[in-house]
RNA sequence: GUCCCCAUCGUCUAGAGGUUAGGACACAGGCCUUUCACGUCUGCGACAGGGGUUCAAUUCCCCUUGGGGACGCCA
């Protein structure tokens, strides 16, 4: 194993949603492609708003995506534990080194002092950053205030006036001016450390290489860097990769429809359609012998991924797209794997439990499916159909009522197992009764499904049992007879 | 407001100074066919605007505009 190690990180307020599927995706296509190590990682530091359910959601949907981890939750490894909020005491023992070396001061400012200070700054133009008013706290004051019981966290003592460069895997060359930071708080009042600060400490222990996450972190990394300065640590390889926006170009939620990965299940897609949908908004495959190729699967685009061809701008999600590409996944499967994955199926009446009808029904219908919710979307078709003389008024008896009798005649003989042979069934009819064309195939279309439209012909004579088809055309036979 | 990022068809994108600006989805039409779908072929359709640099800019630089992000004791 190379010494190439990717994390995805998330915190666990809610569902895995598209963008941080993309993110975990990029992460472990990266890791595969290098034959480095994809690691998991909980940011559960925020108590108030991080749930157990929203873990178990997080870790299904990676698992249903097939973003298989190597370290984390449920796997183990040597730089664990994978929960943030199992690692305070680490956290702690680094901030008390940035204490003892004044990199960091006690603040005690509470929320109104700091709301009203922001809105101040507001007012007058200013960013609003913190004024660093407790950094000027005489050592004994802040003993009294320490004594006297008041709640206070820690800042990060931000060096005025440096410049931060960052190389970025995807943006390249970018820099910020340190005086644009305000000191930041690294540990809150309740003692739980934030972000900023315990991703740095956790990327550096988990030995992470490459840093690649969303572009909403970008303006985040130069705090980064001053910590992994202030702490001695080297940096990794960051690449911050572009936003995942709502149709509209703003940033996506609710209003938006389907934006988790849990809904898109729920919603009948498949996880080779959604990963391979999501590594294509924002990464673009090399083109072999001049054409593209946009239908793969996890190991292929293992093979094929790199930073290189990961663009910098923002994508508008387009799920008309994601629909086709679930089509094109779906008819891929074999029958056995799509009535694994639509149960139901088999508790049609239809259908009436037997597994061989179920399969004969997925070959007839597979060209129609986008998504597993059409599997079953086109039983209505098969069902017996009320029959009616309004219904059949188009068909003359005296002209329909051969071609019932032929077909009643014939289909006892006939060897329907085999949709390759009911051309020639349907030939020899049409030969015997001198019906073609949509005499015939509607006829018997309205006859068999009572319906105007549906899947070819052949399908219907493939999956119907010989009884039903005969039933149904003596049903037909008698309507028309009046 | 300040800082950062981004800008090619409606959408995802290819393009890395000289191309009839290519592909995919969607849309329209043809073919296949009893219908619909699948498949296939064709069409429609873009370099945000303005300045530079250059013999030559979609491509490099600057400005404007638009969009996004950050400026939290959220991540």
């Amino acid at each position: 194993m190379s010494d190439i190690r990717l994390r995805f990180a998330p915190s666990p307020t809610g569902f895995l949603h598209v963008g941080g599927a993309r993110t975990a995706l990029f992460n472990y296509l990266y890791a595969r492609r290098t034959g480095g190590a994809f690691i998991l990682r909980i940011e559960d530091t925020d108590i108030e708003r991080s749930t157990e359910e929203s873990v178990e959601n997080l870790l299904g949907s990676l698992r249903w995506l097939g973003l298989d981890w190597d370290e984390g939750p449920g796997k183990g490894g040597e730089c664990g534990p994978y929960f943030q909020s199992q690692r305070i005491e680490i956290y702690n023992g680094y901030v008390q080194k940035l204490l003892d070396e004044e990199k960091c001061y006690t603040c005690f400012c509470t929320d109104e002092e700091l709301e009203a200070e922001r809105e101040e700054m507001a007012a007058k133009g200013l960013p609003p950053k913190y004024s660093g008013k407790c950094a000027k706290l005489r050592k004994e004051e802040v003993r009294t205030l320490l004594d006297s019981g008041k709640p206070f966290g820690i800042r990060f003592r931000v060096p005025p006036g440096e410049k931060i460069a960052v190389e970025d895997l995807v943006h390249g060359h970018t820099e910020f001016d340190s005086s644009i930071l305000g000191d930041f708080i690294i540990k809150r009042s309740n003692g739980f450390p934030t972000y900023n600060f315990t991703c740095v400490v956790d990327d550096y222990l988990m030995k992470i290489s490459h840093v690649i996450r969303g572009d909403d972190h970008l303006s985040n990394t130069p705090k980064q860097m001053l910590i992994y300065r202030a702490l001695g640590f080297d940096t990794p390889i960051f690449g911050h990769v572009s936003m995942i926006l709502g149709p509209d170009g703003s940033r996506l939620s609710k209003r938006h429809g389907a934006t988790s990965v849990e809904e898109f299940r729920n919603n009948g897609f498949l996880p080779e359609a959604v990963v391979n949908f999501l590594s294509l908004l924002g990464w673009s495959p090399p083109e072999k012998d001049g054409a593209v190729k946009e239908i793969m699967d996890l190991p292929e685009m293992c093979g094929l991924f790199g930073f290189d061809r990961v663009s910098k701008n923002p994508a508008i999600m387009n799920t008309e797209k994601l629909l086709w590409m679930n089509g094109m996944h779906l008819r891929k499967l074999p029958g056995e794997k799509i009535l694994e994955l639509s149960p139901s199926l088999l508790e049609d009446s239809f259908i009436g439990g037997s597994r061989e009808k179920a399969l004969k029904y997925i070959e007839a219908t597979r060209d129609y499916y986008n998504t597993l919710g059409d599997v079953t979307g086109r039983l209505a078709e098969f069902a017996e159909p009320g029959l009616s003389k309004e219904l059949l008024s188009e068909y003359p008896p005296e002209k329909f009522i051969p071609l019932l009798d032929c077909l009643l005649e014939d289909i006892h003989a006939a060897d329907l197992s085999n949709m390759q042979m009911l051309p020639a069934f349907f030939k020899n009819i049409s030969k015997k009764t001198g019906l073609k064309g949509r005499d015939l195939y509607h006829s018997m279309r309205v006859f068999l499904t009572g319906k105007n439209e549906g899947p070819e012909m052949q399908h219907f004579f493939f999956v119907l049992s010989k009884d039903e088809l005969s039933a149904r055309f003596e049903k037909a036979r008698a309507v028309l007879k009046g």
